[in-house]
DNA sequence: AACTTTCAAGAAAACGTTTTCCTGTGAATT
DNA sequence: AATTCACAGGAAAACGTTTTCTTGAAAGTT
């Protein structure tokens, strides 16, 4: 027990041969049931485990799953996690995290080392995707599924994601419904780019399509944190000409935003309204609850996980857009003028 | 570069040996400058990389870390691996993450996968030491670091915590201070030994030290989770008698409870003060703020990564307990009567 | 000039498996 | 009785590395 046994120490033990052993322990065919429970019993009683990794030499395959998003921390991308898991665990395969904190040169690091370390495949939540990013995908040969925007210049691996356009578009319509001309918007990085620039094009159409005016002043691209959020309305806040309404493209940055709103008099939803994306947990524990577009990041996260598992079973893929539902959820944070 | 080349191909291109491509790759002694040149220009024309698995059988380390946390979506554990992510990455391992959502069999399940994998060291989030756990952990020879609570069974490996029966205790104090005299906790589920345990532990002490009342229907123990926090509310506020103060053993829980509170026409904190325990980044967000035991999973996580580190490079163990700080912080959610 | 020592580099063993290739049974077919 | 055949099970090759062993040459020591 204390000393590490190989197949070898058990095959001596249980005097067949190594072959043998293997073919026990693999179920195979070719081995009576003699010699079957005379090395059973002794992998039993050394309490043996076969080393997965010389295994993995041999079989070329891990069992292992890269899985690369932006931050942990955040809620959505924790939910991801969640699904993706729990797909993964049933067909035996286990995560290796990575988080690139939305840095390029990290998420190429973490890819090398996925290729690097054999893994059987990757699921890639993209910040922004480069011609670094384009040379590693087209060079290698590891299943993929790209998760929350749409990775065009590839053809050969699909993505998960909801169509961020429309969405941003039927969030800023609404608002519109409601009698608000004067809307600013707070979008992700520019770096994030199909989600961000999505986001904020579906705005844009619904703004241009009603006739309202659309000021770079009111227009943010910063990351999806509650801080970022907080500075972000702060910058919108401080031009002469106020907005009714903020579109934040992110819960997170919706909290943020609406604390530095309260903390600066101004009422939420009765001097400015707030509309969030995602629906994270808290989404309706805070007050006002957050008027939000709902996201299922579990749902996301177990499409992806499947998608990859179908690649890695050789099945041909169906689709390489997976669009995922989405909900404009009203709630107490936005109201009519 | 489309099919996977070995050292050997190298070898053969280069003109040397296979042994010679190994020592060029790993900077080994005893290869000319020439040979090395020859080597190196055949690796950057085949873009070729060495397979880390094979690397890992012949080295015996994976350069692996299993993680095993409860669940990734709550905001303490997705910090605890932020921390433990960003130390072990400068030391060149990765995370393979796991979660246990607190079930006993799957942290056992997942701890033998670890085994079999090879893994390099654990970071062990327990929920509950229970006897098989014992078991494991007496016949591993893993590194391992326990997160989060106080494992006194196993004298070899460190945990890092903090010192939950004094912050329970201090958080009850304050309580008290504030002129409460009815007082109901939300600990964390029974499972969850060690932590739910302590924290209770140092509630009770707090109230007995100041002869107030303990009625067991003021106690429940349930998951931290803003579900079950809303759930736990419910439950003491059915009872007759109720409480001027609630100590919610996570945020979490607090955040449900005052989401049920408010519901029912309770003002917090007005006519109920809500404790929480953890800070998480909403704590701050939230209104009312939260008064709150302030942990710092992030420093806990790194803290924990660097003790398996040591272990790993064989360093003897300092310390078996490691306390990290925390601080109460007071901010709107309680009241003094 | 003879003898160590140091360095360079290839051959081969090792890591712990799986799988292919053999050989030897005994049973089934002719 | 001769021939095939399915099965059991061992020996050995393979997976892609690192490392030990060896040999040979060049340099340094007496």
């Amino acid at each position: 027990m204390q000393i590490k046994s190989s197949i070898k120490d058990i095959a001596k033990r249980a005097n067949v041969s190594v072959s043998t052993v293997s073919r026990v322990l693999n179920n195979s065919k070719y081995v009576s049931e003699d010699l079957k429970r005379r090395v059973l019993s002794v992998v039993e009683e050394t309490g043996f485990k076969p080393n997965m990794v010389a295994r993995g030499l041999v079989n070329k395959k891990t069992s292992l799953i890269g899985v690369l998003i932006p931050r942990i921390s955040n809620n959505f991308f924790s939910k991801l996690i969640e699904g993706i898991e729990e797909v993964l665990q049933t067909y035996g395969y286990n995560i290796l995290l990575s988080t690139s904190y939305n840095e390029i040169e990290k998420e190429l690091e973490y890819l090398n080392i996925f290729e690097d370390r054999q893994l059987d495949g990757i699921i890639f939540s993209v910040t922004e995707f480069t011609d670094q990013h384009k040379n590693f995908f087209g060079e290698t040969v590891v299943p993929t599924v790209f998760l929350g925007q749409k990775v065009e210049t590839l053809k050969k691996y699909p993505y998960v994601t909801i169509d961020n356009i429309k969405a941003a578009y039927e969030a800023t319509r609404y608002l519109i419904k409601q009698k608000h001309k004067r809307i600013a918007i707070m979008a992700g990085p520019e770096k994030d780019c199909a989600t961000g620039d999505n986001r904020l094009q579906g705005y844009l159409e619904a703004l241009k399509e009603a006739g309202l005016p659309l000021y770079t002043s009111w227009q943010t691209r910063r990351y999806h944190t509650i801080d970022d959020g907080y500075y972000a309305a702060s910058q919108i806040m401080s031009q002469s000409e106020k907005p009714t309404a903020i579109f934040a493209c992110s819960d997170q940055q919706a909290l943020g935003a609406i604390n530095y709103l309260r903390e600066h008099g101004y009422r939420v939803p009765e001097d400015i309204s707030v509309m969030g994306f995602d629906d994270v947990d808290l989404a309706t524990v805070f007050r006002p609850k957050l008027t939000t577009v709902k996201q299922n990041p579990v749902d996301m996260g177990a499409t992806a996980a499947r998608l990859l598992i179908d690649q890695i079973h050789g099945n041909s893929l169906t689709a390489l857009e997976n669009l995922v539902p989405y909900r404009l959820v009203v709630r107490e944070s936005t109201k009519s003028l």
